[in-house]
DNA sequence: AACTCGCACAACCGCGGATGG
DNA sequence: GCCATCCGCGGTTGTGCGAGT
Protein backbone atom coordinates (compact mmCIF):
# COMPACT_ATOMS: atom_id res chain seq x y z
CA UNK A 1 0.00 0.00 0.00
CA UNK A 2 2.40 2.30 1.08
CA UNK A 3 2.13 5.89 1.84
CA UNK A 4 1.58 9.07 -0.20
CA UNK A 5 4.42 11.67 0.29
CA UNK A 6 2.91 14.32 2.73
CA UNK A 7 3.78 16.75 -0.34
CA UNK A 8 4.67 17.30 -3.84
CA UNK A 9 8.00 17.75 -3.64
CA UNK A 10 8.05 18.94 -7.61
CA UNK A 11 8.14 23.06 -7.68
CA UNK A 12 8.66 23.63 -3.98
CA UNK A 13 11.59 25.59 -2.37
CA UNK A 14 13.72 23.67 -0.16
CA UNK A 15 16.65 24.75 2.22
CA UNK A 16 17.09 27.94 3.94
CA UNK A 17 14.39 29.97 4.85
CA UNK A 18 13.91 33.46 3.19
CA UNK A 19 12.91 36.44 5.17
CA UNK A 20 9.82 36.74 3.26
CA UNK A 21 8.78 33.45 3.69
CA UNK A 22 9.10 33.68 7.24
CA UNK A 23 7.10 37.34 7.23
CA UNK A 24 4.49 35.26 5.06
CA UNK A 25 3.95 32.20 7.46
CA UNK A 26 4.88 33.94 10.58
CA UNK A 27 1.39 36.44 9.08
CA UNK A 28 -0.46 33.81 7.68
CA UNK A 29 -0.31 31.71 11.36
CA UNK A 30 -0.89 35.08 13.01
CA UNK A 31 -4.15 34.83 11.14
CA UNK A 32 -5.34 31.86 11.05
CA UNK A 33 -3.85 30.43 14.22
CA UNK A 34 -1.61 27.03 13.33
CA UNK A 35 -2.76 23.41 12.38
CA UNK A 36 -3.85 22.49 9.02
CA UNK A 37 -0.30 22.37 7.99
CA UNK A 38 -0.97 20.39 4.79
CA UNK A 39 -3.17 23.16 3.21
CA UNK A 40 -1.50 25.89 5.03
CA UNK A 41 1.47 26.11 2.12
CA UNK A 42 -1.38 26.63 -0.45
CA UNK A 43 -3.10 28.74 1.25
CA UNK A 44 -0.93 31.10 2.36
CA UNK A 45 1.04 30.95 -1.18
CA UNK A 46 4.25 29.40 0.15
CA UNK A 47 6.08 26.76 -2.21
CA UNK A 48 6.93 25.01 0.56
CA UNK A 49 5.91 21.40 1.73
CA UNK A 50 3.36 21.80 4.94
CA UNK A 51 5.96 19.65 6.85
CA UNK A 52 8.35 22.42 6.63
CA UNK A 53 6.27 25.05 7.45
CA UNK A 54 5.63 23.55 10.55
CA UNK A 55 9.08 22.83 11.29
CA UNK A 56 9.85 26.18 10.51
CA UNK A 57 7.14 27.85 12.79
CA UNK A 58 7.36 25.19 16.06
CA UNK A 59 11.58 25.65 15.90
CA UNK A 60 12.24 28.97 14.68
CA UNK A 61 9.53 31.73 14.23
CA UNK A 62 7.27 31.18 17.28
CA UNK A 63 7.06 34.19 19.80
CA UNK A 64 8.33 32.64 23.08
CA UNK A 65 11.22 30.62 21.36
CA UNK A 66 14.55 31.37 23.81
CA UNK A 67 17.49 32.15 21.51
CA UNK A 68 20.68 31.95 22.80
CA UNK A 69 23.37 29.27 24.38
CA UNK A 70 21.82 26.89 26.96
CA UNK A 71 22.09 27.73 30.72
CA UNK A 72 23.80 25.27 33.11
CA UNK A 73 20.33 24.82 34.87
CA UNK A 74 18.61 24.06 31.34
CA UNK A 75 21.67 21.70 30.25
CA UNK A 76 21.53 19.60 33.99
CA UNK A 77 17.90 19.29 33.58
CA UNK A 78 17.95 18.14 29.79
CA UNK A 79 20.91 15.55 31.49
CA UNK A 80 18.53 14.40 33.84
CA UNK A 81 15.75 14.38 32.15
CA UNK A 82 17.49 12.02 29.11
CA UNK A 83 18.53 10.05 31.62
CA UNK A 84 14.98 9.03 32.88
CA UNK A 85 13.58 9.11 29.58
CA UNK A 86 16.50 8.47 26.90
CA UNK A 87 15.54 4.87 26.77
CA UNK A 88 12.15 5.45 26.09
CA UNK A 89 12.58 4.18 22.42
CA UNK A 90 9.99 6.92 20.47
CA UNK A 91 8.07 8.07 23.11
CA UNK A 92 7.94 11.89 22.55
CA UNK A 93 11.76 11.71 24.26
CA UNK A 94 12.75 15.79 23.17
CA UNK A 95 9.30 17.06 23.40
CA UNK A 96 8.84 16.26 26.52
CA UNK A 97 11.65 17.49 27.35
CA UNK A 98 11.58 20.28 25.44
CA UNK A 99 8.66 20.72 27.13
CA UNK A 100 10.08 20.97 30.57
CA UNK A 101 12.44 24.16 29.39
CA UNK A 102 10.15 26.68 28.19
CA UNK A 103 11.28 28.57 25.01
CA UNK A 104 13.45 25.53 24.06
CA UNK A 105 12.61 23.09 21.26
CA UNK A 106 12.92 19.17 20.80
CA UNK A 107 14.71 20.06 17.64
CA UNK A 108 17.60 22.48 19.44
CA UNK A 109 17.50 20.04 22.75
CA UNK A 110 18.41 17.50 20.03
CA UNK A 111 21.20 19.26 18.31
CA UNK A 112 22.62 20.32 21.87
CA UNK A 113 22.37 16.79 23.38
CA UNK A 114 23.79 15.42 19.77
CA UNK A 115 26.80 18.21 19.30
CA UNK A 116 27.56 18.31 22.99
CA UNK A 117 25.96 16.53 25.70
CA UNK A 118 26.39 13.31 23.53
CA UNK A 119 29.66 13.53 22.87
CA UNK A 120 30.40 14.21 26.86
CA UNK A 121 28.17 10.82 27.11
CA UNK A 122 30.52 9.16 24.75
CA UNK A 123 33.50 10.41 26.44
CA UNK A 124 32.65 9.31 29.77
CA UNK A 125 31.84 6.10 28.51
CA UNK A 126 34.93 5.10 27.34
CA UNK A 127 36.95 6.50 30.20
CA UNK A 128 34.56 3.70 32.49
CA UNK A 129 35.43 0.95 30.06
CA UNK A 130 39.15 1.99 30.34
CA UNK A 131 38.91 2.35 34.28
CA UNK A 132 37.30 -1.11 34.33
CA UNK A 133 39.80 -2.82 31.64
CA UNK A 134 42.52 -1.26 34.17
CA UNK A 135 41.14 -2.46 36.96
CA UNK A 136 40.06 -6.08 36.15
CA UNK A 137 43.71 -6.27 34.70
CA UNK A 138 45.02 -5.13 38.22
CA UNK A 139 42.70 -7.55 39.75
CA UNK A 140 43.99 -10.45 37.17
CA UNK A 141 47.88 -10.31 36.52
CA UNK A 142 47.46 -14.23 35.30
CA UNK A 143 45.28 -13.47 32.76
CA UNK A 144 48.30 -10.97 31.21
CA UNK A 145 48.94 -13.05 28.45
CA UNK A 146 45.49 -12.38 26.93
CA UNK A 147 45.45 -9.85 24.36
CA UNK A 148 42.93 -7.47 25.36
CA UNK A 149 42.21 -4.23 23.03
CA UNK A 150 42.94 -1.42 25.43
CA UNK A 151 42.09 1.67 24.36
CA UNK A 152 44.45 4.95 25.34
CA UNK A 153 42.78 7.61 26.22
CA UNK A 154 44.06 10.74 27.98
CA UNK A 155 41.01 10.58 30.24
CA UNK A 156 41.76 7.38 32.14
CA UNK A 157 45.39 8.36 32.51
CA UNK A 158 43.92 11.11 34.13
CA UNK A 159 41.35 9.54 36.54
CA UNK A 160 44.37 7.86 38.10
CA UNK A 161 45.70 10.72 39.06
CA UNK A 162 42.83 12.93 39.75
CA UNK A 163 40.88 11.86 42.58
CA UNK A 164 37.46 13.04 41.88
CA UNK A 165 35.31 14.83 44.17
CA UNK A 166 32.79 12.82 45.80
CA UNK A 167 31.19 16.20 45.29
CA UNK A 168 29.35 16.77 41.57
CA UNK A 169 31.23 19.14 39.87
CA UNK A 170 30.84 22.45 39.34
CA UNK A 171 29.16 24.98 36.23
CA UNK A 172 30.42 26.47 33.52
CA UNK A 173 30.72 29.58 32.00
CA UNK A 174 27.16 30.93 30.61
CA UNK A 175 26.83 32.20 27.54
CA UNK A 176 30.16 31.36 26.38
CA UNK A 177 29.97 27.81 25.11
CA UNK A 178 32.60 27.48 27.70
CA UNK A 179 31.91 24.04 29.76
CA UNK A 180 33.67 23.50 32.42
CA UNK A 181 31.69 20.84 33.66
CA UNK A 182 32.30 17.97 30.51
CA UNK A 183 30.97 14.62 31.35
CA UNK A 184 34.35 13.37 31.99
CA UNK A 185 34.23 15.83 35.08
CA UNK A 186 30.69 15.06 35.71
CA UNK A 187 30.77 11.33 36.08
CA UNK A 188 34.48 11.06 37.23
CA UNK A 189 33.44 11.05 40.82
CA UNK A 190 31.80 7.73 40.69
CA UNK A 191 33.78 4.54 40.37
CA UNK A 192 30.95 2.30 39.71
CA UNK A 193 28.06 3.18 38.07
CA UNK A 194 24.60 2.64 39.08
CA UNK A 195 21.86 1.11 37.25
CA UNK A 196 18.57 2.40 37.59
CA UNK A 197 15.81 1.57 36.39
CA UNK A 198 12.99 4.61 35.43
CA UNK A 199 10.80 4.37 38.79
CA UNK A 200 13.86 5.05 40.99
CA UNK A 201 15.06 7.92 38.47
CA UNK A 202 11.56 8.74 39.43
CA UNK A 203 11.71 8.50 42.94
CA UNK A 204 14.69 10.69 42.99
CA UNK A 205 13.74 13.41 41.02
CA UNK A 206 10.61 13.78 43.63
CA UNK A 207 13.13 13.93 45.88
CA UNK A 208 15.76 16.93 44.64
CA UNK A 209 13.97 19.11 47.13
CA UNK A 210 13.08 22.27 45.09
CA UNK A 211 13.76 22.09 41.66
CA UNK A 212 11.43 22.67 39.21
CA UNK A 213 11.25 18.84 38.92
CA UNK A 214 9.24 18.89 41.63
CA UNK A 215 6.22 19.34 39.69
CA UNK A 216 7.33 16.65 37.05
CA UNK A 217 3.99 15.01 35.32
CA UNK A 218 4.82 11.35 36.28
CA UNK A 219 1.94 10.17 35.19
CA UNK A 220 2.03 11.53 31.58
CA UNK A 221 5.28 10.30 31.44
CA UNK A 222 4.62 6.75 32.65
CA UNK A 223 1.22 6.55 30.76
CA UNK A 224 3.07 7.12 27.28
CA UNK A 225 4.56 3.88 28.19
CA UNK A 226 3.32 0.40 28.09
CA UNK A 227 3.26 -0.74 31.60
CA UNK A 228 5.48 2.15 32.89
CA UNK A 229 8.42 -0.15 32.67
CA UNK A 230 11.73 0.80 31.69
CA UNK A 231 13.88 -1.00 29.21
CA UNK A 232 17.96 -1.05 29.52
CA UNK A 233 19.42 2.25 29.62
CA UNK A 234 22.66 2.42 27.70
CA UNK A 235 23.07 5.79 28.31
CA UNK A 236 22.80 5.44 31.84
CA UNK A 237 26.10 4.06 32.00
CA UNK A 238 27.19 6.97 30.07
CA UNK A 239 25.84 8.99 33.10
CA UNK A 240 25.75 7.31 35.94
CA UNK A 241 23.58 9.59 37.65
CA UNK A 242 23.34 8.07 41.05
CA UNK A 243 20.27 9.16 43.47
CA UNK A 244 22.57 10.52 45.96
CA UNK A 245 24.17 12.89 42.96
CA UNK A 246 20.64 13.84 41.54
CA UNK A 247 19.90 14.83 45.29
CA UNK A 248 23.47 16.38 45.71
CA UNK A 249 22.37 18.58 42.73
CA UNK A 250 19.55 19.73 43.76
CA UNK A 251 21.34 21.35 46.52
CA UNK A 252 23.06 23.52 44.61
CA UNK A 253 25.54 23.88 46.49
CA UNK A 254 28.14 22.11 43.82
CA UNK A 255 26.99 25.23 41.60
CA UNK A 256 29.53 27.48 43.41
CA UNK A 257 31.60 29.60 40.64
CA UNK A 258 34.66 28.39 43.13
CA UNK A 259 34.40 24.87 42.29
CA UNK A 260 35.19 25.51 38.64
CA UNK A 261 38.26 26.01 39.78
CA UNK A 262 39.51 22.30 40.45
CA UNK A 263 37.14 21.81 36.98
CA UNK A 264 38.74 24.01 34.73
CA UNK A 265 42.51 22.33 35.76
CA UNK A 266 41.06 19.07 35.47
CA UNK A 267 40.10 20.24 32.08
CA UNK A 268 43.07 20.95 31.17
CA UNK A 269 44.10 17.83 32.05
CA UNK A 270 42.12 15.71 30.25
CA UNK A 271 43.07 18.14 27.32
CA UNK A 272 47.03 18.08 27.85
CA UNK A 273 48.65 15.91 25.22
CA UNK A 274 51.67 15.32 27.54
CA UNK A 275 50.14 11.93 28.81
CA UNK A 276 52.90 9.10 27.55
C1' DA B 1 45.39 35.24 2.15
C1' DA B 2 44.01 30.68 1.26
C1' DC B 3 42.83 26.43 2.78
C1' DT B 4 41.22 22.80 5.97
C1' DC B 5 38.75 21.19 9.75
C1' DG B 6 35.40 20.96 13.29
C1' DC B 7 31.32 22.69 15.32
C1' DA B 8 26.63 24.27 15.72
C1' DC B 9 22.30 24.53 13.99
C1' DA B 10 18.62 24.67 10.54
C1' DA B 11 16.26 21.76 7.67
C1' DC B 12 14.96 17.37 5.61
C1' DC B 13 13.40 12.59 5.62
C1' DG B 14 11.13 8.47 6.97
C1' DC B 15 8.43 6.30 10.24
C1' DG B 16 4.74 5.52 13.62
C1' DG B 17 0.69 7.01 16.19
C1' DA B 18 -3.73 9.27 16.07
C1' DT B 19 -7.87 10.23 13.90
C1' DG B 20 -11.77 10.28 10.94
C1' DG B 21 -14.57 8.39 7.16
C1' DG C 1 -12.18 -3.35 11.36
C1' DC C 2 -9.97 -1.23 7.40
C1' DC C 3 -7.97 2.37 5.03
C1' DA C 4 -6.37 7.01 4.03
C1' DT C 5 -4.66 11.02 5.79
C1' DC C 6 -2.56 14.17 8.97
C1' DC C 7 0.53 15.25 12.58
C1' DG C 8 4.53 14.87 15.24
C1' DC C 9 8.74 12.67 16.45
C1' DG C 10 13.69 11.04 16.13
C1' DG C 11 17.53 10.40 13.19
C1' DT C 12 20.24 12.28 9.75
C1' DT C 13 22.09 15.54 6.48
C1' DG C 14 23.51 20.02 4.64
C1' DT C 15 25.55 24.30 5.29
C1' DG C 16 27.49 28.44 7.25
C1' DC C 17 30.97 30.09 10.20
C1' DG C 18 34.93 30.50 13.09
C1' DA C 19 39.39 28.68 14.52
C1' DG C 20 43.60 26.81 13.33
C1' DT C 21 47.44 26.04 10.09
Amino acid sequence: MGRSPCCSKEGLNRGAWTALEDKILTSYIHVHGEGKWRNLPKRAGLKRCGKSCRLRWLNYLRPDIKRGNISHDEEELIIRLHNLLGNRVRTRRWSLIAGRLPGRTDNEIKNYWNTTLGKRAKAQASIEAKTISTESRLNEPSKSSTKIEVIRTKAIRCSSKVMVPLQPPATHQHGQHHYTNNNEERGGGFSTIEAHNGIQMLESLYSDGGSNLLSFEINELLKSHDGGEFEENPMQQHFPLGEAMLKDWSTCHCLDDNCATDLESLAFLLDTDEWP
